[in-house]
DNA sequence: TATGGTGATGCATTTTTTGCATCACGACGG
DNA sequence: CCGTCGTGATGCAAAAAATGCATCACCATA
């Protein structure tokens, strides 16, 4: 398209770093990539990228530049998303940065819900621990994003938030699973799969830990949460996963059980859908949102915030 | 400029309402720009303009991507002053939509200060009246307005307020120029030169006027403030304006003299500095309006609002 | 010091854009 | 009712711009 490709180029060419290299990706040769990013340099009257010897890299010119290049780009994209919803073709894309926390399970049921009723809409899932997350809204590579932890209200608007709750998982056959409760207490007699650090899992449990002044026995960390799940199949260990649905207690996991913390050691923590502050959203992606909060007005009520 | 051409193309062509019109404007031929438009509507995927028998008009489509191309010139725009200001260069173009009120007097003493440090800043001045002005800046045609009288703030940004006091202006030979103030009753037996409809001044006068009862002679009815003082040298009238310096009671147009009116009698407006909501100015228009703060700041401390 | 990577550049070629002439359509006026 | 005028669309040839190849100069690294 010729709207775009200028802008495109600019933009692999500052996330490559190389000439050579973005011009392999856009399927052009690195003389006319080159000279593209010489003319607008000298239509600018100023340089864009400091010239390495294994490179190029934006200069503060180009910091500025890219920044609008980007929020061109998304902008335009969603102007386009909603000319074709005028047109009643209802497609577009829709770029989601997600916490891993909800990546793996509950993400997967609602794209496939919305899709069922508009097929042509297409979906990217970055899984970004929240710090990522947040630079992918601000560098326009995310439409909203999925975070479980902290946000700043100050940089992003936070379109809704829940309160999730953490469930203990492990081994149906495992000592604990015939309580309907458990105590944190009981769990440092078992080995413990963490989630990394850096996930907002990671911080409730951490911060619950210290709360109590218990230590759990950090068997295991892992990013990934099937790791965790399919882990906890093997051996009587616990790890901890989050419920999106008050009353199912069976992972779709196999054998895997999911079981509350007791009144009194319950840990919470919050997701929140977030998106760029005055940042526009496409049709679709507006819709997706909306059809998020209906299914979660629907599933837990209780918990939504905001 | 490059990057510039195919957004201004379109704009153009919305403006005029006729490819053939537009291209001679824009230098190029009507087929060429034809072509770029059926390209573009092409890529898109639907029509842009409504073809009609006298020429071309914007469709919902169209009204979409207009208001994206013109923000995105507008951003761009800023860019480029911001990547000049990074080289030192400290130039720019800065278009200000104002009302009549303070577009003769004030603004020329302000542009002309703030030019002597950045002469190489150019001004527009877009002589507008309040809802016009307004007009201007959601279609990005002003960096900023100066518009005396209401603004609603759910959708503009006011930087800036200024309560101003209405003065007299007169024949120095008036009678009721030998009075240091004047009242509002006396001013009903001479003829008035009044603002337009659609000024804030004339608002201001006009509900003046109901609030004691009274109703001044509309011997002329002017757009421009100009006119109008210099009417008032011609015969023994009265007309309005607006002081923006608590100390002169002597206009810059000679013999003619500025009388307050007499406590009680006061009339006041507010004159707003007035941007876009979530818009970013260009270096040298934020330091325009920082200059502008400045002075009202030193010439009127009390009246400052916000 | 040799090597492999980088961006810049001259020149021939290809691709794209432009302009002219012309068509088809609809409004307007005699 | 028909001619005139202005509008956007289009075929074709010319002009302009972008591209690709080969090559240079530069620098880091081995």
């Amino acid at each position: 398209m010729k709207l775009l490709s200028q802008l495109t180029y600019l933009d692999v060419v500052a996330k490559k770093g190389s000439i050579r290299k973005a011009a392999d990706v856009l399927n052009i040769t690195s003389t006319a990539l080159n000279r593209r990013i010489l003319a607008l340099e000298d239509e600018l009257g100023a340089p864009i990228f400091e010239r390495l010897p294994n490179g190029v890299r934006l200069n503060t010119a180009g910091e500025l530049l890219i920044q609008h290049i980007r929020k061109s780009i998304s902008d335009l994209s969603r102007v386009k998303s909603q000319i074709a919803d005028l047109s009643g073709i209802r497609s577009g894309h829709i770029t989601i940065a997600s916490s891993a926390e909800v990546a793996g399970k509950f993400l997967p049921q609602r794209i496939a819900s919305y899709r069922q009723s508009f097929p042509d809409v297409s979906f990217e899932i970055l899984r970004r621990a929240p710090e990522d997350a947040m630079r992918a809204l601000q560098h326009f590579n995310a439409d909203f994003a999925l975070i479980f932890g902290a946000v700043p209200a100050s940089e992003f608007h936070i379109v809704l938030s829940v309160d999730l709750t953490v469930m203990v998982a492990m081994n149906a056959a495992h000592p604990l699973a015939s309580q309907e409760a458990v105590g944190l207490y009981d769990l440092v007699n078992y080995p413990a799969i963490l989630p990394a650090d850096g996930s907002g899992l990671y911080d409730v449990v951490t911060i619950a830990q210290r709360k109590k002044g218990l230590k759990l026995q950090e068997a295991i960390t892992s990013e990934s949460f099937e790791f965790m799940a399919h882990y906890s199949k093997a051996e009587q260990a616990v790890s901890f996963m989050l419920s999106f649905d008050d009353d199912a207690n069976e992972d779709e996991y196999q054998n895997i059980v999911l079981r509350p913390l007791r009144q009194g050691d319950k840990m919470q923590g919050r997701l929140h859908i977030v998106q760029m502050k005055g940042r526009v959203l496409s049709v679709a992606a507006a819709k997706f949102i909306e059809e998020l909060r209906q299914h979660l007005y629907k599933v837990m009520p209780d918990n939504i915030r905001q």
